[in-house]
DNA sequence: ACACATGTAACTTTTAAAGTTTCATGATAG
DNA sequence: CTATCATGAAACTTTAAAAGTTACATGTGT
């Protein structure tokens, strides 16, 4: 199973960018997170669509900051990413009515969006202003 | 990314091998779990190594039920089927030293980690009896 | 005009579980 | 003894979604 790192990216671009404080192009964003600028662009497009940057084409084009980093949660950047499922776990639910599987479905979800929720809240208590100042401690 | 839906399979067979007490062939196991022979073997050489199950060959042989329902917990069956990392969310730490990475790094991790914890400390408390007890009461 | 940067389409690659095919090995019934 | 049944296991192919890649159209600034 191959992970998906759009979230972990989107949070590291976006410190970057807060720090430079100017446009930064998908080339250059690319080397700061190891990948190309075609995966920068699509997973910029992201954070575009929900409003928190900009992007300009052409000379001193790029991405910049349309927000404070202050007023985005890690859960806002969870959001818009639109995991479909946090977990690797699986539950075999497909059309059969077996009762048994329909008894361990239900155990096993429920402990899964408990486990879930728990993330998600604590998700909304984290800015991402207060990972870029996790930084600034070291 | 494709589930993992080994944990799910596990219950769903170990119920079905109380209920039967008697022998299962993997051929029958793989109707009931909606899968193939193979896969079933696989998966129950997982519970057989940790002494859960027993197998035999021949006529009238199949798996068995070696412990009591009682004595298994979802953690204990976790644990054999043992998933790498629990999540989708993946951290993007390819020996880059990258001290903004790092700091996102050491943050997502925090988090899923409680999630995480959260998780099997309910794994522990949850034995697969009490899984079928929930099956019995419908 | 020309270089630069995004936007996007249309691929290939990656990864581990799942699925499949095939056969060796052992156990049991008759 | 032997035919049948069942596990064990090797050696594949398939699957799904993100990631990676290639190529080009579109728009922008000097």
């Amino acid at each position: 199973m191959r992970k998906d790192s759009r979230l972990s990216r989107i949070l590291h671009a976006l410190i970057h960018l807060k720090f430079l404080e100017r446009s930064v192009t998908s080339e250059e964003l690319g080397k700061m997170l190891n990948t190309n600028p075609v995966v920068v662009r699509r997973t910029m497009a992201l954070l575009k669509q929900a409003g928190y940057v900009t992007s300009a084409k052409g000379h001193s084009g790029g991405w910049t900051l349309n927000k404070s980093l202050a007023d985005i949660t890690l859960y806002d950047i969870y959001k818009i990413v639109g995991e479909s499922s946090v977990f690797t776990i699986g539950l075999t639910d497909e059309h059969n009515n077996c009762p048994i599987e329909m008894a361990v479905n239900a155990s096993l979800s429920g402990v899964l969006n408990e486990a879930e929720a728990l993330m998600l809240s604590r998700f909304k208590e984290i800015s991402i202003q207060s990972l870029a100042e996790n930084f600034k401690e070291k």
